[in-house]
DNA sequence: TATGAATGAGGGTTCATTCAT
DNA sequence: TATGAATGAACCCTCATTCAT
């Protein structure tokens, strides 16, 4: 007994895509192999083939929601001759649509950190998932958490670049990216496709929400 | 043989506190009975004296976390004569301060939504566990969901309010009451206790951002 | 669901002795806990409430039976006043009695060992098998292996009186011992209980067999 | 895309001295395909081409081993005009050295004969695995524990030679053999290659221990 | 021949829950 | 009230085996 009926065989991307959906709305630990499996027209076991462990799919899943997410940002970030509010404006547009509409971005942005974190490897029995596993893991675990910093810190940067420009008020850029990053991925919380606003709806609205709190009042410089 | 040695029983609090404690660290699914039990110092088993299952346990942290939070938050919304401007700052800071401090309102927040969502009730008709209890479990939770979106509705009046009174900008109250909860919610992924800032430090910064961005500027009314 | 149907309660001595009966017969890998527990009218999932899990399920038979096997050897070996050969005569017959009669005994001498060195722990993934569980285990399994060396010399150091006494020729007491439990142990693989020859009987010709060997000719001491 | 690097096909020996060899050391039912295969730098699909099922594999390396051991015996059983004790003496130097230098023959010997036994075939009739397989499967492993008496009859037959002769005591040649046996088969479970002694060594203690016992004492004759 | 992908059949383990005491 | 013992259901994972390539 093997082989699959007759379509394509299945692909890592495929999976992980699949994976993004099942978690997001599920959440990790309410989420089995066999959901995961069913989305692709795979039993539980096959994938096994393409991931050592329920905590690597995982993984590989929060990795590619975050490779893309940093992927639309930086290279707003690294944009010279454009002002701080543009570039605001930009990623948070940008940030905003791929939550709501990029599910593994969703995923990894929203719900599933805690689960990275309370990962209790080495998971297997026996099996063939040794200490390498385990160290890799760890190793792309530690990763992920730091790119998740850099994430946050292409906002901070450019925060603290509007004010430097003069562009912004003096806040506390930290706190001030948290509240923002915050009311942006709990837009992944919220929101739903059919509703009243699309992605780039709310994204405009949010846009409009901060700047006004960051923003210098034009009349007053005059004054 | 039984009972516990000598100390006081416990009661349906302590018990909430408790499984709020662990709940909001390590998420519903992740939580066992017998985890909660070890905080009070019973077994898993005990438990079912005082809560008819983990659903409805859950149930009750939540309700005492919405609670709490409706409670602190309601006579800010009522008071009259008092600028929609003060009173958001008040709320926005008990709520923050809430999220921070209390586990079960952090717990009603942030994480536990979708577990209560996809409850299942009830596991086994075999069981005690029967019609009754299923029909007051959906009757609780429907209620929790309305007091959680009237607690919601708490904020947006009060932006309306302000919208009315020309104190704030026209803005969309349904999205910009989403994003300052979300923003604030957010307070309950990424607080550490013993961090550089307290609760109350983090809630005066948001005030100003949002306060910033919602009132109408002074100055060019003059202008 | 839950209870058992009227019958008694099943005690840690009882599984041990199913354990031991299915596990000698079939090996350890091919043993499941649902065989065990079912020689006891319990289900798999039962036998977690006595032990953690089959590795440690495993040790105590282990340890049970060289438990037995111990406390029988070592009251011999202690007498003052008896010839060597009389000891020796007496700890084999009374080890291949153990062996044939035991299941416990046997499976401690003769076939689980390697399964117990194989054990790769920490076996479990997220459960409440922590670290302290990890530490007992290998600490209880090298007691074992400790035990088990102790319990070969029990039948070195007879030898080895005998030969200084003068009655046993001298010989490499270390191979000696392990030949003579070699011939005992294996006794655990062919022994059929209904078989012709009873284990009294197959130890006395053991004795037998060994004592010619090990004996000082009397007869040429006169010569 | 497929085939092996460039280095020669394997064939049926290799494998089954990579069996032989991992079978040794982990046991039938925690050895898996897999690591045999990986053994011979093939996948566990590969072997398939060479045997059958594992069962047949495990057959493959115990007839292998058997054989060996016959073949080693056989001509000195068969010798005329040598003494028994001399042939005992090379038998079971012969046979000991073939346990602690040749893992199939240690295979044969020691451990997985319960797992031939227990062998449960076909594990599926809706492959290509039919019912001349199964009978096949059958009519090998019967033979292979017809040679396996065999085998220890040669033992037998010798020590039933020398009492004839008038160079052994009396015994019961069945119990004795199985003495002899059930020690020198030990020794493949406590022998390590590095150790103290080599397997001539012990061969040389063993033969000792049993001519002593088996041999009538040559001095009390003149007595 | 060789292999990658796939799978059915389990196996060990956890856990919410029940019930007699 | 409290608990120890028990269990059904489910989960993650492994593994021998098959088959198209």
């Amino acid at each position: 007994m093997a082989r699959k009926p007759a379509d394509q065989s299945v692909n890592r991307e495929e999976i992980i895509a699949a994976a993004a959906d099942v978690l997001r709305y599920n959440g990790y630990d309410a989420t089995t192999m066999k959901d995961i499996a069913a989305k692709v027209n795979l039993t539980a076991a096959s994938l096994y083939h393409h991931f050592k462990s329920k905590d690597f799919l995982l993984l590989a899943v929060l990795e590619v929601g975050l490779d893309h997410a940093i992927a639309q940002i930086e290279p707003i970030v690294a944009a010279a001759d454009k002002p701080a509010a543009q570039k605001l404006a930009e990623m948070i547009t940008l940030h905003i649509v791929s939550v709501t509409d990029n599910t593994a971005v969703g995923a990894a942005m929203v719900f599933e950190i805690r689960a990275l974190m309370n990962a209790k490897l080495p998971p297997r029995n026996g099996g063939q998932f040794g200490q390498e596993d385990y160290d890799e893991f760890i190793k792309r675990r530690d990763s992920f958490f730091a790119r998740r910093a850099y994430f946050e810190n292409l906002f901070k940067r450019t925060v603290q670049e509007g004010i430097v420009n003069g562009e912004f008020r003096p806040v506390d850029a930290s706190i001030v990216t948290k509240t923002m990053l915050g009311a942006q991925n709990w837009v992944g919380v919220w929101f739903r496709p059919n509703g009243r606003l699309s992605g780039a709806d709310i994204a405009h609205m949010m846009v409009d929400t901060f700047l006004h709190s960051l923003r210098v009042p034009q009349g007053l410089n005059m004054a």
